[in-house]
DNA sequence: TTGAAAGCGCTAACAA
DNA sequence: TTGTTAGCGCTTTCAA
């Protein structure tokens, strides 16, 4: 705030004298469920209204021990999951009347120092949907006393509230879209990067495959990105063919984008023909006609809104035990499987 | 921040007495820029360290009449484009030492009464990047002397520094890249919704059309999403024909990928030979091989960037006069016009 | 229901 | 270069 030497913005003080009552008198007034009569109130909050007074947040904070603000940190901002997940994560804050502190933690930042800044407005609560999803950050807020909720950053940890998706359902649901399509030769496309949620399902999928006696080529992406997918789709290509691989199974949307995308125009394979094609997230691209990947849909915006009513639930209740979240998911059938969608 | 009991988190008292200095001192320690000795100074830092102090920003805040906060206004968060400026705007703040505070302005919320909330956290200044651009906004800033910058929401307004794609260079380019291609009967599809940057290049390739001696065929669609486009993909493909419209600029590359996903997978119709297309944004699906649509590409990454100078720059010298930074574009010709890409 | 007084943790004048 | 003294604007006991 710069001040540019124009009028000084009103404060409490002198909606009091405006109005005719003490200071402690207009805190109460903006403060819900404080005991104060309602005429004395609208007074104050008109007096308020003409002057252009709003409770200053910072002093509010610094006085009352916590703001409303929530932190979040996120990576890869703008992949299309991560952008619908963090649209859900801000409306929702807003809308309970908390602010959004975005945090974004891709490789470059110091998490470590950013939480570090964070905590220095007494955050209300921080909710981490990172890829790496640094333990230290639960711990740094464990010991300010701040709530952190995990989104897909598991397995439950202690000082944390968390939101998953069913690890094993998912691994298993794409085995069995790809097998119920007739695949007999199971691929897998997964990047080398360890990630709670990406990896956890990859590995499930490999032990479903397994356990139902299939044999599975692994394929290891350099990251989740549709650059990525792009990259590895000739190594896959190469692996078409009698006695090669029938079926894929990607373990993001924009992977399995990739690759289809390169299958398809640089490489004149037939999807689903030659090769089967299983995605996840169901993010909108998937539906896009050109593609129409069959894939495993989870719903984002539903688990923005756990996670915020998570971090509502602690600040209301510090002691309840931590709690863990499981979130189901949908298979969506579309035209990259035998099987097919609508 | 929830109190749980556990220790009191350190305040700059508890470090001045640990490293045996004043309370300003150790404020010093923690202020780039500050006059203080490099020994008492590392001293500090060390007694802050094995503390775990560190600067309570709402105090700071309260006392220095500026947080390191930063407001960034966004709407349609969700969207390739709007995701990765945020994405660059965020990390740009940061590596400035500033915070983003995010709101969400998508329809439903009160844009004004957001503004007021972040206000009151005595916000170092407000980045506007929304569709729905509130003179109120920038009203409200002034009068709190809260310096804000707008992000293609022009024209160069007084009380706001602003950074644009230029008009009437966009408008242009879409005609030519279609002239150029051998378009004689131009069609433009625009959101119904009035916008700055997309109705004023919508209505600048309009201009350029009529200049140069062609009608063209308007279509409107409701939005710009890519929904939008598929909408109205039946009307576009209903006057394609003899005499009938030979190439379309469609405003956004959304609203052109839509438009495009349609009409080659449901109606059978191939672009470029019976229509041609140029799309605006160059998002990065616009690069997918399975649509490799040519469009005009803006740099929102070095739009973001600039956004963060300007706040930086007006918060050094509040009085100086206000600046509009003007961004070009280049055209990508892709597989959607006669003449191609590489 | 209201008011008075005491800080929340910090920075910014000023003095030393 | 450092310490001292005042607040920043608010909420929160505690009395009235």
């Amino acid at each position: 705030m710069v001040d540019r030497g124009g009028t000084k913005t009103p404060t409490s003080f002198d909606v009091a004298r405006a109005a005719g009552v003490s200071r402690s008198t207009v805190s109460r007034a903006f403060t819900p469920g404080a005991r104060i009569s309602p005429e004395v109130r609208s007074r104050i909050l008109q007096a308020a209204d003409t002057l252009g007074y709003h409770v200053n947040a910072l002093a509010r904070g610094l006085q009352s021990r916590h703001s409303n603000l929530v932190g979040i940190v996120a990576s890869r901002l703008d992949s299309p999951l991560r952008a619908l997940q963090v649209r859900g994560l801000a409306q929702g804050l807003l809308r309970e009347g908390m602010n959004p502190l975005l945090l974004v933690a891709d490789g470059g930042e110091d998490v470590q120092a950013l939480i570090q800044s964070v905590l220095g407005y007494n955050v209300a609560g921080v909710i981490v949907t990172s890829d790496t999803p640094p333990p230290e950050v639960t711990l740094a807020c464990n010991r300010a006393g701040v709530p952190v909720v995990m989104i897909n950053r598991g397995p439950a940890t202690e000082g944390a509230d968390t939101v998953v998706l069913d690890l094993e359902k998912s691994g298993r649901a794409a085995f069995e879209m790809l097998r119920d399509s007739g695949v007999r030769r199971f691929a897998l496309l997964s990047p080398a990067q360890k990630t709670y949620s990406v990896t956890g399902r990859s590995e499930a999928f490999l032990a479903c495959c397994k356990a139902a006696g299939f044999d599975v080529v692994t394929i290891t992406s350099d990251g989740q990105s549709f650059a990525a997918g792009r990259a590895v789709a000739d190594a896959i290509a190469a692996r078409i063919g009698p006695d090669q691989i029938e079926g894929i199974f990607c373990a993001t949307d924009l992977l399995a984008l990739g690759v289809l995308d390169r299958l398809r125009h640089a490489r004149g394979i037939d999807v689903p023909q030659q090769l089967q094609l299983v995605g996840f997230d169901d993010i909108e691209q998937a539906a896009w006609d050109a593609y129409g990947l069959s894939t495993i849909r989870q719903d984002v915006l539903e688990q923005a809104a756990a996670a915020v009513e998570l971090t509502l639930l602690r600040l209301e209740q510090p002691d309840r035990p931590y709690e863990t979240r499981v979130f189901g998911l949908t298979k969506v059938f579309r035209k990259t499987t035998a099987v097919q969608g609508p």
